[in-house]
DNA sequence: CAGTTTTGTTGCACATATGGCAACTTATTG
DNA sequence: CAATAAGTTGCCATATGTGCAACAAAACTG
């Protein structure tokens, strides 16, 4: 029983950058093989010829799409009910520090999908329903995975209110400054009255997976709370990280 | 710039067998090469042993489950919002005509989702919150996973009622009385009072992606209404592939 | 910012893994 | 039950993959 040798390294390479789920660097494969980098060169080139793997400017080298995703990309229901389970603590926390209703979403088909909240206790409230889908580029959720993970704004950038940003410019240097601050927000930008705060929730591999927030009524969120809501929210993202 | 042949040829014809979606024969794969059979039997012996492909009874070769299926297990989030969209109408349906509450669900860590629900217009109603999650082996969405998907009940299967199934024997058959019936049924083996029916709902590629039923308090659902609204929902969940 | 270390790529030569040939075994067909 | 086609194994020559070492390019570091 003779096997290829080299197409056998070679698929060890593939299963071990699919494994990792992140780019990795040439002498830590050419190790965790057992071959020499020169030889790891020679694999890694080959799968990238061939479109089983990809070179990141920083030379480092993940399994391609083709492997990573074969039909739809964004996470499997199980790592959702998993982050589920491991965030509602943070979000009941942040509801009741805050009062106000807090909700986690993941991102599915350019849309943000609303997967937990916790209902704030006032009767004026924010409500989106568990399973209901939101925009990108006007909640704070949409615009904290456009900030943190990989999605991509829609063409048309619809107006819902009269702060909805509609410029794709205007919305990247927001989405910059989201960066930046490590929460991003939504001033009445889907909803007249409501303001909101959301940071993301990134898994081990350090993929953003989820985003939660806060979301209140302008009435009870002047500038000075909006500011501490972020902070707590930025707060509680990382904490666990 | 060289690149390794052998890997070269070991990719390419992973590619083939992706491509090609079905069990290829040996000299076909080595003509679509160009090499000797020799040759190819290597590469795919190779494929094989790196658990890349496949061969079956009749030495055919085939992609694996590696390269076909995304390697996450469990439907991803695009997935679930895209069956969300498209059987909406079907739970709302059979709400309309049952007046009873419908719902979906998927499969997540061997527990059923509750992803999607019609809620029933009648003061006394069943309510799965969706994002909730139940056992699989005493719910009809969780038995319709068991029959026509690729869920395997947990070892313990707990006694929520006096009608749970508590004995693996008894479950299996069952499972396979679901099977032959096309529907799964749940008989007061979660929740005392509620009766439940439950049909599977497939993907493109055959594979269960989801599951939808529809459950009411038993003192409205008598066994020849139970049968029906079990024929009901077969109907509808094989209507649509 | 120069010196130092680490990491990634290229050239080369040798050993050997690999591909084709052919013989052999196993299935398929008339 | 021939007869033919498909699949697997043995063998050998050489193309080819591998490691060594030199080189280039970052990444630290003081």
């Amino acid at each position: 029983m003779r096997l290829l040798q080299s197409l056998s390294r070679g698929l060890q390479t593939l299963d071990y950058l699919v494994e990792q789920a992140k780019p990795l660097r040439l002498t830590d494969i050419a190790s965790y093989l057992g071959v020499d980098k020169s030889n790891a060169t020679h694999i890694l080139r080959t799968l990238v010829a061939c479109g089983y793997a990809t070179q990141g400017t920083d030379r480092r080298y993940a399994a391609s799409e083709k492997m990573t995703s074969s039909q739809g990309s964004g996470p499997t229901a199980e790592a959702i009910v998993a982050t589920r389970q491991q965030w509602q603590p943070v979000l009941k926390q942040l509801t009741r520090e805050t009062g106000e209703c807090s909700h986690m979403a993941v991102l599915a088909s350019s849309q943000v999908w609303y997967v937990d909240k916790i209902d704030s206790e006032l009767p004026l409230k924010v409500d989106h329903p568990i399973g209901s889908l939101g925009p990108l580029h006007c909640t704070a959720l949409g615009k904290a995975f456009l900030a943190f993970g990989d999605a991509e704004a829609e063409q048309e950038l619809k107006q819902f209110t009269p702060a909805t940003l509609t410029d794709h410019k205007a919305l990247a240097t927001e989405i910059s400054k989201s960066r930046d601050r490590g929460y991003a927000i939504d001033d009445e930008e889907f909803t007249s009255g409501i303001r909101c705060v959301a940071g993301p929730v990134f898994d081990e591999h350090g993929v953003m997976i989820a985003a939660i927030g806060v979301s209140g009524p302008t009435v009870r969120i002047n500038d000075k709370r909006f500011e501490e809501l972020g902070a707590l929210v930025e707060k509680m993202c990382f904490m666990r990280e």
